[in-house]
DNA sequence: GTGGTCTAGACCACC
DNA sequence: GTGGTCTAGACCACA
Protein backbone atom coordinates (compact mmCIF):
# COMPACT_ATOMS: atom_id res chain seq x y z
CA UNK A 1 0.00 0.00 0.00
CA UNK A 2 1.10 3.23 -1.03
CA UNK A 3 0.19 6.46 1.01
CA UNK A 4 -0.05 9.62 0.24
CA UNK A 5 1.25 11.99 2.86
CA UNK A 6 -1.52 14.78 3.05
CA UNK A 7 -3.87 12.77 4.51
CA UNK A 8 -3.07 10.73 8.29
CA UNK A 9 -1.99 7.03 7.48
CA UNK A 10 -5.00 6.32 10.35
CA UNK A 11 -7.69 7.95 7.78
CA UNK A 12 -6.72 6.21 4.83
CA UNK A 13 -6.55 2.72 6.12
CA UNK A 14 -9.92 3.98 7.44
CA UNK A 15 -10.55 5.06 4.10
CA UNK A 16 -9.59 1.71 2.41
CA UNK A 17 -12.32 -0.05 5.19
CA UNK A 18 -14.86 1.84 4.50
CA UNK A 19 -14.63 1.11 0.57
CA UNK A 20 -14.95 -2.08 0.95
CA UNK A 21 -17.58 -2.20 2.78
CA UNK A 22 -19.36 0.37 0.35
CA UNK A 23 -18.22 -2.06 -2.22
CA UNK A 24 -20.03 -4.73 -0.37
CA UNK A 25 -16.67 -6.69 0.08
CA UNK A 26 -17.32 -6.64 3.59
CA UNK A 27 -20.50 -7.59 4.72
CA UNK A 28 -22.67 -6.16 8.26
CA UNK A 29 -21.29 -9.09 10.65
CA UNK A 30 -18.46 -10.23 9.29
CA UNK A 31 -14.95 -9.88 11.29
CA UNK A 32 -12.35 -7.86 10.34
CA UNK A 33 -8.54 -8.63 10.14
CA UNK A 34 -7.13 -8.36 14.23
CA UNK A 35 -5.03 -4.98 14.67
CA UNK A 36 -1.42 -6.84 14.50
CA UNK A 37 -2.88 -8.09 11.03
CA UNK A 38 -3.90 -5.25 9.08
CA UNK A 39 -0.80 -3.87 10.78
CA UNK A 40 0.83 -6.30 9.00
CA UNK A 41 -0.70 -6.14 6.06
CA UNK A 42 -0.75 -2.40 5.82
CA UNK A 43 2.86 -2.03 6.97
CA UNK A 44 1.86 0.22 9.39
CA UNK A 45 2.82 0.01 13.74
CA UNK A 46 -0.69 -1.34 15.39
CA UNK A 47 -0.97 1.88 17.44
CA UNK A 48 -1.93 3.07 14.13
CA UNK A 49 -4.34 0.54 13.06
CA UNK A 50 -6.24 0.45 16.46
CA UNK A 51 -6.57 4.43 15.70
CA UNK A 52 -7.84 3.71 12.66
CA UNK A 53 -10.53 0.79 14.16
CA UNK A 54 -11.09 3.20 17.45
CA UNK A 55 -11.96 6.05 14.89
CA UNK A 56 -14.46 3.50 12.94
CA UNK A 57 -15.83 2.41 15.86
CA UNK A 58 -16.57 5.83 17.15
CA UNK A 59 -18.86 6.55 13.95
CA UNK A 60 -20.39 3.02 15.02
CA UNK A 61 -19.55 1.35 11.45
CA UNK A 62 -17.65 -0.98 13.30
CA UNK A 63 -17.70 -2.81 16.54
CA UNK A 64 -15.25 -4.98 19.01
CA UNK A 65 -16.04 -8.01 21.33
CA UNK A 66 -13.74 -8.09 23.40
CA UNK A 67 -10.89 -10.41 22.98
CA UNK A 68 -12.15 -11.77 20.27
CA UNK A 69 -11.92 -9.24 17.52
CA UNK A 70 -13.46 -6.24 15.44
CA UNK A 71 -16.68 -6.88 13.16
CA UNK A 72 -18.70 -5.05 10.55
CA UNK A 73 -21.36 -3.19 12.24
CA UNK A 74 -25.55 -3.83 11.07
CA UNK A 75 -25.89 -0.75 9.07
CA UNK A 76 -22.57 -0.29 8.10
CA UNK A 77 -22.86 0.36 4.64
CA UNK A 78 -25.88 2.60 5.30
CA UNK A 79 -23.48 4.57 8.02
CA UNK A 80 -20.63 4.99 6.11
CA UNK A 81 -22.38 5.98 2.65
CA UNK A 82 -24.01 8.73 4.87
CA UNK A 83 -20.53 9.59 6.94
CA UNK A 84 -18.69 10.02 3.21
CA UNK A 85 -21.69 11.57 1.36
CA UNK A 86 -22.02 14.11 4.47
CA UNK A 87 -18.12 14.88 4.21
CA UNK A 88 -18.01 14.81 0.57
CA UNK A 89 -21.14 17.63 0.16
CA UNK A 90 -19.68 19.81 3.21
CA UNK A 91 -16.20 19.60 2.41
CA UNK A 92 -15.85 18.70 -0.86
CA UNK A 93 -18.48 19.79 -3.17
CA UNK A 94 -18.17 23.91 -2.01
CA UNK A 95 -14.39 24.04 -3.20
CA UNK A 96 -15.22 21.98 -6.24
CA UNK A 97 -17.95 24.21 -7.81
CA UNK A 98 -16.29 27.51 -6.36
CA UNK A 99 -13.15 26.04 -8.40
CA UNK A 100 -15.49 25.38 -11.75
CA UNK A 101 -16.45 28.92 -11.56
CA UNK A 102 -13.53 30.41 -11.18
CA UNK A 103 -11.55 28.30 -13.64
CA UNK A 104 -14.91 28.74 -16.13
CA UNK A 105 -15.16 25.20 -16.31
CA UNK A 106 -18.85 24.11 -16.81
CA UNK A 107 -20.58 20.75 -16.81
CA UNK A 108 -20.04 19.94 -20.16
CA UNK A 109 -16.28 20.43 -19.70
CA UNK A 110 -16.10 18.57 -16.52
CA UNK A 111 -18.03 15.66 -18.45
CA UNK A 112 -15.77 15.98 -21.04
CA UNK A 113 -12.83 15.80 -18.17
CA UNK A 114 -14.68 12.85 -16.92
CA UNK A 115 -14.80 10.55 -19.86
CA UNK A 116 -10.83 11.49 -20.64
CA UNK A 117 -10.58 9.96 -17.10
CA UNK A 118 -12.26 7.08 -17.29
CA UNK A 119 -10.68 6.24 -20.83
CA UNK A 120 -7.48 6.31 -19.26
CA UNK A 121 -8.20 4.09 -16.49
CA UNK A 122 -9.54 1.47 -18.52
CA UNK B 1 -14.00 34.64 7.80
CA UNK B 2 -14.60 30.66 9.15
CA UNK B 3 -12.18 28.25 8.15
CA UNK B 4 -12.73 24.68 7.46
CA UNK B 5 -10.78 22.76 9.48
CA UNK B 6 -9.40 20.08 6.62
CA UNK B 7 -7.53 22.64 5.23
CA UNK B 8 -4.93 24.70 6.26
CA UNK B 9 -5.25 28.18 7.63
CA UNK B 10 -2.68 29.90 5.48
CA UNK B 11 -3.98 27.67 2.17
CA UNK B 12 -7.57 29.09 2.77
CA UNK B 13 -6.48 32.97 3.27
CA UNK B 14 -3.98 31.96 -0.16
CA UNK B 15 -7.39 31.14 -1.83
CA UNK B 16 -9.03 34.05 -1.63
CA UNK B 17 -6.75 36.28 -2.22
CA UNK B 18 -5.83 33.94 -5.54
CA UNK B 19 -10.39 34.16 -5.97
CA UNK B 20 -9.83 38.61 -5.80
CA UNK B 21 -7.26 38.04 -8.58
CA UNK B 22 -9.10 35.65 -10.86
CA UNK B 23 -12.12 38.01 -10.02
CA UNK B 24 -9.86 41.14 -11.05
CA UNK B 25 -10.98 42.55 -7.91
CA UNK B 26 -7.13 43.23 -7.46
CA UNK B 27 -5.26 43.90 -10.33
CA UNK B 28 -1.42 43.28 -11.52
CA UNK B 29 0.96 46.25 -9.66
CA UNK B 30 -1.22 46.83 -7.04
CA UNK B 31 -0.60 46.76 -3.43
CA UNK B 32 -2.41 44.27 -1.18
CA UNK B 33 -2.87 44.82 2.21
CA UNK B 34 0.05 44.01 4.84
CA UNK B 35 0.61 41.32 6.72
CA UNK B 36 -1.04 43.27 9.88
CA UNK B 37 -3.85 44.35 8.16
CA UNK B 38 -4.86 40.91 6.63
CA UNK B 39 -3.98 39.46 10.05
CA UNK B 40 -7.04 41.40 11.88
CA UNK B 41 -9.25 41.15 9.09
CA UNK B 42 -8.73 37.38 9.11
CA UNK B 43 -8.67 37.42 12.76
CA UNK B 44 -5.26 35.16 12.51
CA UNK B 45 -1.86 35.47 13.86
CA UNK B 46 0.16 37.66 11.62
CA UNK B 47 2.72 34.31 10.99
CA UNK B 48 -0.03 32.85 9.23
CA UNK B 49 -0.71 35.32 6.68
CA UNK B 50 3.16 35.78 6.22
CA UNK B 51 2.80 32.28 5.76
CA UNK B 52 0.88 32.44 2.88
CA UNK B 53 2.49 35.63 1.16
CA UNK B 54 5.26 33.03 1.50
CA UNK B 55 3.86 30.74 -0.21
CA UNK B 56 2.06 33.16 -3.37
CA UNK B 57 5.46 34.69 -3.96
CA UNK B 58 7.42 31.27 -3.87
CA UNK B 59 4.83 31.15 -7.09
CA UNK B 60 5.48 34.39 -8.60
CA UNK B 61 1.23 35.29 -7.93
CA UNK B 62 2.96 38.21 -5.50
CA UNK B 63 5.83 40.14 -5.09
CA UNK B 64 7.29 42.13 -2.18
CA UNK B 65 8.97 45.48 -1.83
CA UNK B 66 10.71 45.41 1.33
CA UNK B 67 9.61 47.40 4.21
CA UNK B 68 6.90 49.02 1.58
CA UNK B 69 4.32 45.85 0.90
CA UNK B 70 3.23 43.18 -1.10
CA UNK B 71 2.07 43.23 -4.26
CA UNK B 72 0.10 41.77 -7.05
CA UNK B 73 2.90 40.21 -9.59
CA UNK B 74 3.02 41.13 -13.40
CA UNK B 75 1.12 37.85 -14.37
CA UNK B 76 -0.76 37.09 -11.54
CA UNK B 77 -4.27 36.45 -13.13
CA UNK B 78 -2.27 33.58 -16.07
CA UNK B 79 -0.69 32.00 -13.10
CA UNK B 80 -3.05 31.83 -10.91
CA UNK B 81 -5.48 30.29 -13.60
CA UNK B 82 -2.86 28.08 -14.65
CA UNK B 83 -1.71 26.88 -11.39
CA UNK B 84 -5.16 26.39 -10.59
CA UNK B 85 -6.17 24.70 -13.19
CA UNK B 86 -3.11 22.42 -13.14
CA UNK B 87 -3.98 21.69 -8.93
CA UNK B 88 -7.89 21.37 -9.83
CA UNK B 89 -6.66 18.54 -12.74
CA UNK B 90 -4.38 17.01 -11.25
CA UNK B 91 -5.38 16.62 -7.52
CA UNK B 92 -9.32 17.21 -7.38
CA UNK B 93 -10.89 15.64 -10.16
CA UNK B 94 -9.75 12.28 -9.71
CA UNK B 95 -10.62 12.16 -6.16
CA UNK B 96 -14.20 13.68 -6.83
CA UNK B 97 -14.80 11.05 -9.67
CA UNK B 98 -13.60 8.51 -7.55
CA UNK B 99 -16.31 9.08 -4.92
CA UNK B 100 -19.05 10.09 -7.34
CA UNK B 101 -18.33 6.50 -8.42
CA UNK B 102 -18.31 4.96 -4.80
CA UNK B 103 -21.34 7.14 -3.52
CA UNK B 104 -23.60 6.51 -6.55
CA UNK B 105 -23.62 10.47 -7.07
CA UNK B 106 -24.09 10.98 -11.14
CA UNK B 107 -23.83 14.05 -13.33
CA UNK B 108 -27.59 14.69 -13.11
CA UNK B 109 -27.36 14.52 -9.09
CA UNK B 110 -24.28 16.33 -8.82
CA UNK B 111 -25.64 19.19 -11.14
CA UNK B 112 -28.69 19.29 -8.91
CA UNK B 113 -26.37 19.73 -6.00
CA UNK B 114 -24.70 22.16 -7.78
CA UNK B 115 -28.04 24.24 -8.07
CA UNK B 116 -28.84 23.77 -4.39
CA UNK B 117 -25.31 25.32 -3.75
CA UNK B 118 -25.16 28.43 -5.97
CA UNK B 119 -29.25 28.58 -4.28
CA UNK B 120 -27.92 28.88 -0.78
CA UNK B 121 -25.15 31.08 -1.56
CA UNK B 122 -27.02 34.23 -3.50
CA UNK C 1 -27.01 -12.32 28.94
CA UNK C 2 -26.21 -8.99 27.72
CA UNK C 3 -22.67 -8.06 29.41
CA UNK C 4 -21.91 -4.74 30.94
CA UNK C 5 -18.95 -3.10 28.92
CA UNK C 6 -17.39 -1.75 32.16
CA UNK C 7 -16.80 -4.50 34.02
CA UNK C 8 -14.89 -7.81 32.83
CA UNK C 9 -17.22 -10.72 31.72
CA UNK C 10 -16.16 -13.58 34.25
CA UNK C 11 -16.63 -11.13 37.25
CA UNK C 12 -20.30 -10.47 35.92
CA UNK C 13 -20.59 -14.25 35.73
CA UNK C 14 -19.63 -14.38 39.12
CA UNK C 15 -22.17 -12.26 39.98
CA UNK C 16 -25.04 -13.93 38.60
CA UNK C 17 -23.74 -17.00 40.52
CA UNK C 18 -23.18 -15.31 44.01
CA UNK C 19 -27.02 -13.83 43.41
CA UNK C 20 -28.09 -17.35 42.97
CA UNK C 21 -26.25 -18.11 46.50
CA UNK C 22 -27.94 -15.18 48.13
CA UNK C 23 -30.93 -15.85 46.84
CA UNK C 24 -30.50 -19.23 48.03
CA UNK C 25 -31.35 -20.85 44.65
CA UNK C 26 -28.35 -22.76 45.26
CA UNK C 27 -26.69 -24.21 48.68
CA UNK C 28 -24.56 -25.47 50.22
CA UNK C 29 -23.17 -28.71 48.88
CA UNK C 30 -24.77 -28.25 45.40
CA UNK C 31 -23.69 -29.01 42.45
CA UNK C 32 -23.52 -26.00 39.59
CA UNK C 33 -23.48 -26.28 35.99
CA UNK C 34 -20.38 -27.29 34.85
CA UNK C 35 -17.98 -24.97 32.89
CA UNK C 36 -19.16 -26.13 29.58
CA UNK C 37 -22.55 -26.13 30.70
CA UNK C 38 -22.06 -22.85 32.19
CA UNK C 39 -19.96 -21.42 28.61
CA UNK C 40 -23.06 -22.13 26.42
CA UNK C 41 -25.57 -20.61 28.55
CA UNK C 42 -23.44 -17.47 29.50
CA UNK C 43 -22.78 -17.49 25.41
CA UNK C 44 -18.92 -17.47 26.62
CA UNK C 45 -15.59 -18.95 25.72
CA UNK C 46 -15.41 -21.43 28.42
CA UNK C 47 -11.49 -20.47 29.79
CA UNK C 48 -14.09 -17.44 30.89
CA UNK C 49 -16.28 -19.71 32.93
CA UNK C 50 -12.87 -20.99 34.25
CA UNK C 51 -11.67 -18.13 35.23
CA UNK C 52 -15.21 -17.26 37.29
CA UNK C 53 -14.86 -20.50 39.18
CA UNK C 54 -11.39 -20.02 40.11
CA UNK C 55 -11.69 -16.85 41.28
CA UNK C 56 -14.65 -17.95 43.76
CA UNK C 57 -13.23 -20.78 44.40
CA UNK C 58 -10.21 -18.56 45.69
CA UNK C 59 -12.76 -17.05 47.55
CA UNK C 60 -13.69 -20.13 49.49
CA UNK C 61 -17.56 -19.55 47.71
CA UNK C 62 -17.08 -22.60 45.38
CA UNK C 63 -15.04 -25.92 45.81
CA UNK C 64 -14.11 -28.34 42.65
CA UNK C 65 -13.93 -32.26 43.02
CA UNK C 66 -11.70 -33.18 40.51
CA UNK C 67 -13.24 -35.28 37.29
CA UNK C 68 -16.75 -34.55 38.76
CA UNK C 69 -17.45 -30.40 39.05
CA UNK C 70 -18.23 -27.75 41.20
CA UNK C 71 -20.02 -27.63 44.63
CA UNK C 72 -20.93 -24.67 46.64
CA UNK C 73 -18.84 -24.29 49.70
CA UNK C 74 -20.46 -24.88 53.12
CA UNK C 75 -20.65 -21.53 54.39
CA UNK C 76 -21.17 -19.79 51.01
CA UNK C 77 -23.65 -17.34 51.84
CA UNK C 78 -22.27 -16.11 54.95
CA UNK C 79 -19.15 -15.55 53.21
CA UNK C 80 -20.69 -14.08 50.22
CA UNK C 81 -22.63 -11.51 51.64
CA UNK C 82 -19.15 -10.01 54.04
CA UNK C 83 -17.28 -10.42 50.59
CA UNK C 84 -19.81 -8.35 48.81
CA UNK C 85 -20.66 -6.41 52.00
CA UNK C 86 -17.12 -4.98 51.97
CA UNK C 87 -16.68 -4.52 48.25
CA UNK C 88 -19.81 -2.51 48.14
CA UNK C 89 -19.25 -0.60 51.20
CA UNK C 90 -15.42 0.12 50.45
CA UNK C 91 -15.78 0.66 47.04
CA UNK C 92 -18.88 1.78 45.36
CA UNK C 93 -19.74 3.44 48.52
CA UNK C 94 -17.39 6.52 48.28
CA UNK C 95 -17.80 6.54 44.37
CA UNK C 96 -21.62 6.92 44.40
CA UNK C 97 -21.85 9.44 46.99
CA UNK C 98 -19.37 11.42 45.75
CA UNK C 99 -20.96 11.23 42.19
CA UNK C 100 -24.67 11.97 44.33
CA UNK C 101 -22.33 15.27 45.45
CA UNK C 102 -21.70 16.31 42.37
CA UNK C 103 -24.23 15.52 40.00
CA UNK C 104 -26.93 17.51 42.58
CA UNK C 105 -28.42 14.01 43.51
CA UNK C 106 -30.12 13.64 46.89
CA UNK C 107 -31.82 10.69 48.49
CA UNK C 108 -35.00 11.60 47.56
CA UNK C 109 -34.20 11.63 43.51
CA UNK C 110 -32.25 8.75 44.56
CA UNK C 111 -35.45 7.13 45.92
CA UNK C 112 -37.60 8.67 42.85
CA UNK C 113 -34.41 6.78 40.77
CA UNK C 114 -34.99 3.42 42.66
CA UNK C 115 -38.64 3.64 41.98
CA UNK C 116 -38.60 3.89 38.63
CA UNK C 117 -35.82 1.51 38.21
CA UNK C 118 -37.84 -1.74 40.08
CA UNK C 119 -40.83 -0.25 37.90
CA UNK C 120 -39.07 -1.53 34.56
CA UNK C 121 -37.60 -4.65 35.98
CA UNK C 122 -40.89 -5.95 37.23
CA UNK D 1 -1.85 12.84 41.36
CA UNK D 2 -2.81 9.04 42.27
CA UNK D 3 -4.49 7.26 40.18
CA UNK D 4 -7.00 4.24 41.18
CA UNK D 5 -5.40 1.22 38.59
CA UNK D 6 -8.60 -0.09 37.91
CA UNK D 7 -9.39 2.72 35.29
CA UNK D 8 -7.02 4.20 32.52
CA UNK D 9 -5.03 6.99 33.26
CA UNK D 10 -6.51 8.83 30.36
CA UNK D 11 -10.21 8.28 32.10
CA UNK D 12 -9.25 9.63 35.35
CA UNK D 13 -7.70 12.78 33.89
CA UNK D 14 -10.56 13.22 31.86
CA UNK D 15 -12.60 13.13 35.24
CA UNK D 16 -10.35 15.40 37.27
CA UNK D 17 -11.20 17.87 34.12
CA UNK D 18 -14.67 17.07 34.16
CA UNK D 19 -15.18 17.81 37.86
CA UNK D 20 -13.63 21.47 37.42
CA UNK D 21 -15.93 22.01 34.82
CA UNK D 22 -18.73 20.76 37.32
CA UNK D 23 -17.65 23.06 40.21
CA UNK D 24 -17.28 25.69 37.47
CA UNK D 25 -13.90 26.44 38.36
CA UNK D 26 -13.47 25.82 34.63
CA UNK D 27 -15.95 28.15 32.57
CA UNK D 28 -16.96 27.73 28.87
CA UNK D 29 -14.80 29.81 26.58
CA UNK D 30 -11.39 29.16 28.86
CA UNK D 31 -8.15 27.78 27.53
CA UNK D 32 -7.50 24.71 29.69
CA UNK D 33 -3.91 23.95 30.03
CA UNK D 34 -2.10 22.79 27.24
CA UNK D 35 -1.03 18.79 26.41
CA UNK D 36 2.60 19.40 27.90
CA UNK D 37 1.92 21.20 30.57
CA UNK D 38 -0.76 19.14 31.90
CA UNK D 39 1.01 16.26 31.26
CA UNK D 40 3.75 17.65 33.62
CA UNK D 41 1.27 18.17 36.32
CA UNK D 42 -0.72 15.32 35.92
CA UNK D 43 2.97 13.21 35.44
CA UNK D 44 2.02 11.35 32.60
CA UNK D 45 3.13 11.14 29.09
CA UNK D 46 1.88 13.98 26.71
CA UNK D 47 0.31 10.99 24.67
CA UNK D 48 -1.89 10.58 27.55
CA UNK D 49 -3.56 13.58 27.71
CA UNK D 50 -3.85 14.01 24.14
CA UNK D 51 -5.96 10.99 24.59
CA UNK D 52 -8.09 12.39 27.20
CA UNK D 53 -8.56 15.65 24.94
CA UNK D 54 -9.78 13.61 22.03
CA UNK D 55 -11.93 11.86 24.27
CA UNK D 56 -13.91 15.25 25.73
CA UNK D 57 -13.37 16.68 22.35
CA UNK D 58 -15.27 13.78 20.71
CA UNK D 59 -18.01 14.37 23.51
CA UNK D 60 -18.05 18.14 22.44
CA UNK D 61 -16.98 19.12 26.24
CA UNK D 62 -13.84 20.56 24.88
CA UNK D 63 -12.81 22.46 21.69
CA UNK D 64 -9.71 22.40 20.08
CA UNK D 65 -7.83 25.61 18.11
CA UNK D 66 -5.18 24.60 15.72
CA UNK D 67 -1.79 25.66 17.17
CA UNK D 68 -3.40 27.70 20.14
CA UNK D 69 -4.87 24.90 22.52
CA UNK D 70 -8.09 23.35 24.02
CA UNK D 71 -10.94 25.63 25.25
CA UNK D 72 -13.97 24.92 27.36
CA UNK D 73 -16.85 24.22 25.10
CA UNK D 74 -19.95 26.53 24.96
CA UNK D 75 -22.14 23.97 26.57
CA UNK D 76 -19.26 22.42 28.55
CA UNK D 77 -21.04 22.23 31.72
CA UNK D 78 -24.38 20.75 30.29
CA UNK D 79 -22.68 18.19 28.49
CA UNK D 80 -20.62 17.19 31.09
CA UNK D 81 -23.44 16.72 33.16
CA UNK D 82 -25.91 15.34 31.37
CA UNK D 83 -22.43 12.60 30.11
CA UNK D 84 -22.01 11.60 34.10
CA UNK D 85 -25.07 11.55 34.71
CA UNK D 86 -26.26 9.25 32.42
CA UNK D 87 -23.08 7.16 33.12
CA UNK D 88 -24.05 7.58 36.19
CA UNK D 89 -28.12 6.20 35.88
CA UNK D 90 -26.83 3.60 32.99
CA UNK D 91 -24.05 1.90 35.10
CA UNK D 92 -23.52 2.51 38.64
CA UNK D 93 -27.11 2.75 39.69
CA UNK D 94 -28.36 -0.64 38.32
CA UNK D 95 -25.63 -2.20 39.79
CA UNK D 96 -26.20 0.05 43.32
CA UNK D 97 -29.78 -0.96 43.76
CA UNK D 98 -29.15 -4.77 42.90
CA UNK D 99 -26.24 -5.17 45.41
CA UNK D 100 -28.71 -2.96 48.00
CA UNK D 101 -31.41 -5.60 47.33
CA UNK D 102 -28.93 -8.37 47.49
CA UNK D 103 -27.30 -7.18 50.34
CA UNK D 104 -30.40 -6.56 52.66
CA UNK D 105 -29.43 -2.94 52.66
CA UNK D 106 -32.27 -0.19 52.56
CA UNK D 107 -32.29 3.84 51.94
CA UNK D 108 -31.90 4.52 55.71
CA UNK D 109 -29.13 2.33 55.94
CA UNK D 110 -27.35 4.15 52.77
CA UNK D 111 -28.68 7.83 54.53
CA UNK D 112 -26.58 6.26 57.85
CA UNK D 113 -23.60 4.84 55.76
CA UNK D 114 -23.97 8.62 54.08
CA UNK D 115 -23.79 10.47 56.95
CA UNK D 116 -20.90 8.43 58.36
CA UNK D 117 -18.94 8.97 54.99
CA UNK D 118 -19.29 12.32 54.95
CA UNK D 119 -18.41 12.54 58.89
CA UNK D 120 -15.32 11.03 58.25
CA UNK D 121 -14.59 13.33 55.20
CA UNK D 122 -15.27 16.64 56.85
C1' DG E 1 4.88 27.77 21.15
C1' DT E 2 0.72 24.62 19.82
C1' DG E 3 -1.41 20.07 18.53
C1' DG E 4 -1.15 15.74 15.33
C1' DT E 5 0.90 11.60 13.65
C1' DC E 6 3.68 7.68 13.77
C1' DT E 7 6.87 4.29 15.54
C1' DA E 8 8.70 0.99 18.85
C1' DG E 9 8.05 -1.56 22.46
C1' DA E 10 6.36 -2.92 27.09
C1' DC E 11 2.72 -4.61 29.98
C1' DC E 12 -1.91 -5.79 31.07
C1' DA E 13 -6.60 -7.93 31.22
C1' DC E 14 -9.33 -10.76 28.94
C1' DC E 15 -11.17 -14.64 25.73
C1' DG F 1 -4.67 -15.40 20.68
C1' DT F 2 -7.36 -10.67 21.22
C1' DG F 3 -7.61 -5.58 22.22
C1' DG F 4 -6.27 -1.60 25.60
C1' DT F 5 -3.10 1.36 27.90
C1' DC F 6 1.01 3.74 28.61
C1' DT F 7 5.66 5.34 27.76
C1' DA F 8 9.41 7.38 25.11
C1' DG F 9 10.73 9.78 21.59
C1' DA F 10 10.86 11.52 16.78
C1' DC F 11 9.02 14.43 13.27
C1' DC F 12 5.69 17.45 11.17
C1' DA F 13 2.48 21.35 10.12
C1' DC F 14 0.72 25.19 11.94
C1' DA F 15 0.12 29.82 14.69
Amino acid sequence: MEYNENRAIYLQIADVICENILREKWKAGERIPSIREMAVSMEVNPNTVLRTYNYLQNRGIIYNRRGIGYYIGADARDKTLRLKRDEFIRDELPRLFRMMELLDIDFNELERLYNEHSGRSH
